[in-house]
RNA sequence: GCGCGAGUGGUGAAAUGGUAGACACGCAUGCCUUAGGAGCAUGUACCGCAAGGUAUGGAGGUUCAAGUCCUCUCUCGCGCACCA
């Protein structure tokens, strides 16, 4: 009998398959489709890290499962090629950007490979293959030709490190989420991407599909949104207004001053001569502060005051206009009223010494008291005070009433805003898809017309950004200059870059139809394998690449280039891989484990991927424990021997002593372990489900070891064959050796998945779990669907029980078929 | 501060309101041997000789019955954050 050695078994049958297409999904099957999505990877310098393998390793598990449920089943793979990190690799290691895609692409494709994942290599995509970008450029100006991407000078986020501007996604306390640069503002002409305009839609989308609580909250989280009003507020002496936003309608009465931010227009206008030194003196110190040393201090509540009154709207009261830096320029006018019932702006009043009114207090008397007096804080809704008319309402009640009041006077409007800001869509790169514009001195900017799509890089010699935030493209001469596709005249090419996002917006759809020249996807080939039905990726990517991908669906969807609006039906998130010390692994750390290196030891793919499965629920971020890993390699070896064992002991095999109650005993354990692993994949509960498969082996051992003679072959053989093929859906590579081991010319992954026998899974007789007042005094085996009547006199025959119940009067008798009963006395 | 989630053995973790700790790691004792990165058997929450009692971060509550439901509270993790 052979020893189990995993790097000879798992290579021989990675061959095959692959020579075989068992993997390639089928465009006109006559079987359901089933799409599984995994998150691609950038592929970098380093190779796969565990993170891939447990995120790769989990959606194969399903893809696998559901094949043999007779699904014809997407499971593609390709790479997320563009973007910062190749670049930077690139010009450390002083090799064009094109070749270390090229490198690391094909040791990303070996390295998963070895991992055994079904995947479809037939439809391998990469998003910096000018045959995909052209339609990654094409679709850009489906956004561009509706009026969805425009160019503005706006503040945007620069990182000083990559020369680039950011989306506000990708700054991280103030920081670039990548190289972890402070972030600094730079003024540019940006493309931007009208995101916002589909922030409701993207919010209410969310209830049609089945996404983790987490990732939804975390969404809708993420694009704010928040109701209240816009309230004009006149300027004394001048014809000047100045409007703001606020939620809390009902404080109104409270507004004891006018806030703006530096930036505001408004500003300088109001600004009298007297202030105006000191005023800009202030400008000019929060220009000089980045967003994170601006909200070091959280406390102190820097301003000043203007020199101009504002005239309170609902009690024509006047207050003085500040400035302060903790209002935001860019969110609802940029522009506030400073009230007690806001604990910023109650800082702000005690830090300028302005006087508060209180307008809104609770109902609890001695607190209401507190607030009134001001030695409390209330910024919760309550009941109105020091309100004319509208005294004694509640809050909400007061805001419906105020705005209405306001809203008959021309002076508010109801206002929707939301924290969401469109998207910055330029980068000032080199590595990434050029924007498809050519600036026409008379036409603006211009769409490169279809037939000229891709706009392909140019091979350029310095990879390197300019420090003037132009991106390199620019110095190249041949490529900006060119001629306007409207009146042929001299023009230039837009230099800019997109962000890495865009090419994974529709990564998803292209694997629909990778190879496609003409469309960027066959509406026949969409209509079918459209929408993805299972998606799994990182938590990372919440609020970028899935926001962003499920925005451009929205998009394409309305006008009409998708079927629907909501490209992923299910989206679920793997936790996070940590080093065994349990913090996150980095190579400064030195606690980064490479699934190349568990390869190499010995364990091979099937005991890393059973390690991955059963280590925790898959979503829970948990440290890498390479005991678990000797648990699940000593586990494949037990089903090894055992089967290995079964194919001696089958040559020579005779029936002594035939056992029927030993066999059903034997077609129980499979069948509870079918069911159970059934259950448990449909929940994504790969732990459970792996432990019901050892469960069911040790089982397996304990009959085979005593009484092989005892049940028929034929019984053994299904039994064995049974498990092979549960078992296949986590460690492919043994099951495939064991079933050809045992005779079997057809490779296991075209068998289907075993039926529950509904029947097997009733029990005759049961453990019946016996309480005196809620307290477990014992069990009783007995045969199952017992009355209660029958049930109690079994107990009272019992001595152990009897001893329990003597001297007491029983008051009631709680039963439960086939499970407890307990007595209450 | 806001939003989510989690607290269970020495460890990773199981438990449709119904036997808390499945499965595995580790450990202990024994067996076997071709002495290995083995294999097999038994045991392993805590207190107690036992009968029994006590245990799911803490305090209450609902219930015949609570790890699970409710209220309060503590701790940790994740995300967002001067968003009016």
């Amino acid at each position: 009998m052979s020893r189990y050695n995993p790097q000879l078994i798992e290579s021989k049958w990675q061959k095959k398959w692959s020579e075989n297409n068992y993997y390639q999904a089928d465009d006109s099957s006559q079987k359901t489709k089933y799409v599984v999505l995994v998150e691609f990877p950038y592929p970098s310098g380093t190779g796969i890290h565990l993170g891939h393998t447990r995120e790769y390793t989990l959606g194969d598990f399903i893809a696998r499962y559901k094949r043999l449920q007779g699904y014809n089943v997407l499971f593609p793979m390709g790479f997320d090629a563009f973007g910062l990190p190749t670049e930077n690799y690139a010009i450390k290691h002083q090799i064009s950007p094109i070749k270390a895609t090229q490198d690391n692409i094909q040791s990303f494709e070996k390295q998963m490979k070895l991992l055994g994942f079904s995947l479809d290599w037939s439809r391998k995509i990469n998003t910096s293959d000018p045959a995909y970008y052209k339609w990654t450029q094409w679709l850009f100006l489906q956004f561009f030709k509706h009026d969805m991407a425009y160019q503005t000078e706006v503040s945007i986020n620069w990182c000083p490190f990559c020369k680039t501007g950011l989306a506000n996604e990708e700054v991280v306390n103030g920081r670039h989420e990548r190289c972890d640069t402070l972030v600094e503002k730079k003024k540019l002409k940006q493309w931007m991407l009208r995101i916002t305009k589909y922030a409701d839609q993207l919010i209410d989308g969310l209830k049609q599909v089945d996404y983790l609580d987490k990732i939804a909250d975390q969404q809708i989280n993420w694009i704010g949104k928040s109701s209240g009003a816009k309230v004009k507020f006149k300027i004394n002496k001048s014809h000047l207004t100045v409007e703001i936003f606020t939620t809390r309608l009902d404080t109104i009465y409270s507004a004891a001053c006018l806030i703006l931010a530096p930036e505001h227009p408004l500003v300088n206008q109001l600004t009298t001569d007297q202030n105006r030194a000191a005023v800009n003196e202030y400008i000019k110190e929060t220009q000089s502060k980045s967003d994170v040393d601006r909200q070091i201090d959280k406390q102190t509540k820097t301003g000043y005051f203007l020199g101009s009154y504002a005239v309170n709207p609902i009690n024509q009261n006047l207050i003085p206009v500040y400035i302060a830096d903790f209002v935001l320029a860019n969110y609802g006018t940029g522009a506030v009223f400073g009230d007690i019932h806001d604990e910023r702006d109650a800082e702000f009043l005690r830090q300028h010494h302005i006087k508060a009114t209180v307008s809104v207090v609770p109902k609890d008397k001695q607190l209401a008291q507190r607030v009134i007096d001001q030695t409390e804080i209330f910024t919760q809704d309550g009941y109105l005070i020091n309100s004319d008319q509208f005294n004694g309402l509640n809050s909400e009640q007061a805001r419906k009433s105020i705005l209405e009041f306001l809203i008959n006077q021309g002076l508010a409007k109801e206002q929707i805003n939301y924290r969401l800001r469109d998207w910055v869509f330029s980068r000032q790169h080199y590595w990434g898809e050029p924007i498809p514009i050519i600036h026409c001195p008379v036409h603006g900017p211009v769409a490169v017309p279809d037939q000229d799509l891709p706009v392909e890089l140019p091979k350029i010699s310095s990879y390197q950004p300019t420090d003037d935030g132009k991106s390199p493209l620019s110095k190249i001469a041949s490529f900006v200059q060119t001629v306007c596709p409207i009146c042929h005249q001299p023009a230039e090419r837009e230099t800019d870059t997109m962000p890495n996002w865009a090419g994974s917006s529709w990564y998803y759809l292209r694997y629909f139809d990778p190879n496609n020249d003409k469309f960027f996807v066959d509406p026949v080939k969409l209509n079918y394998w459209y929408p993805v039905d299972f998606y799994l990726g990182g938590m990372e990517h919440t609020t970028l690449h899935l926001l962003y991908s499920r925005f451009w669906a929205n998009f394409l969807a309305d006008i009409k280039l998708l079927p629907s609006p909501e490209p992923y039906l299910v989206r679920r998130a793997q936790g996070i891989v940590l080093g065994p010390n349990g913090s996150k692994m980095s190579k400064s750390k030195g606690n980064v484990v490479n699934p190349m290196d568990i390869l190499n030891n010995g364990y091979g793919a099937d005991s890393l991927r059973l390690a991955i499965g059963f280590i925790a629920p898959y979503d829970l971020t948990t440290a890498w424990n390479s005991e678990i890993l000797a648990g699940t390699y000593r586990f494949l070896n037990r089903v090894w021997n055992i089967i290995n064992q079964f194919v001696v002991d089958h040559d020579n095999f005779k029936i002594i002593d035939e056992n029927l109650k030993l066999e059903q005993q034997l077609k129980v354990i499979i069948n509870n372990m079918v069911n159970q692993v059934e259950l448990d994949l449909n929940k994504l509960n790969f732990n459970t489900a792996i432990a019901s498969m050892m469960e069911a082996l040790n089982g397996l051992y304990k009959i085979y070891q005593k009484s092989i003679n005892q049940i028929k072959l034929e019984v053994w053989q299904n039994a064995f064959e049974t498990y092979l093929i549960v078992l296949s859906v986590f460690t492919p590579h043994i099951a495939e050796e064991l079933w050809q081991i045992m005779g079997r010319d057809q490779s296991i992954q075209l068998s289907t998945w075993p039926i529950v026998d509904q029947n097997l899974l009733i029990n005759k007789t049961i453990t019946l779990i016996v309480q005196v007042n809620g307290k477990l005094r014992g069990t009783l085996n007995i045969k199952a669907d017992l009355h209660q009547s029958e049930v109690e006199s079994l107990i009272k025959q019992n001595q152990h029980f009897q001893a329990y119940l003597k001297h007491q009067s029983i008051k009631k008798v709680i039963f439960i078929s086939n499970k407890l009963i307990n007595f209450v006395i």
